[in-house]
DNA sequence: TGCTTGACCGACG
DNA sequence: ACGTCGGCCAAGC
């Protein structure tokens, strides 16, 4: 498989991310059919131009938090994009419990 | 070619 | 709540 062609199956696991939820790098990997790859997805991603749009600020990593160090440029416009669309930080933390994407028939959403 | 790095993860102490 | 380690694998030098 090219690169490219995995490249794409990852953005399109990406672009099905719904407004106001999130997927963590290993979740995107897998559902892209890459198991126990999740570099990949966040290697995928650095390497997205830019004029792709795609939401790439609903990805964030398992801990439930944004994988740029606080502080930076890329942080606060990551945190930025998610507060916007409703998704709540506490303490710098999303909880997964509550925002994480699932397909329908998979795990209940929580409040 | 080989080695290091990285928008990662899960297990373990 | 840390820190470490091994697994992953594409990029970049």
């Amino acid at each position: 498989m090219s690169r490219n062609e995995t490249y794409a199956r990852i953005w399109a696991v990406v672009r099905r991310i719904p407004r106001g939820r999130v997927a963590t790098y290993g979740q995107v990997a897998h559902e892209a059919g890459f198991p126990r790859q999740a570099r990949l997805a966040g290697y995928a991603l650095h390497q997205t131009p830019p004029r792709m749009k795609l939401p790439w600020q609903r990805v964030i990593n398992a801990q439930g938090r944004i994988s740029f160090p606080e502080g930076t440029e890329h942080y606060d416009e990551q945190r930025r994009l998610l507060e916007e669309e409703g998704v709540l930080f506490l303490n710098g933390r999303i909880n997964l419990a509550r925002y994480q994407w699932r397909r329908s028939g998979e795990a209940p959403v929580l409040d």
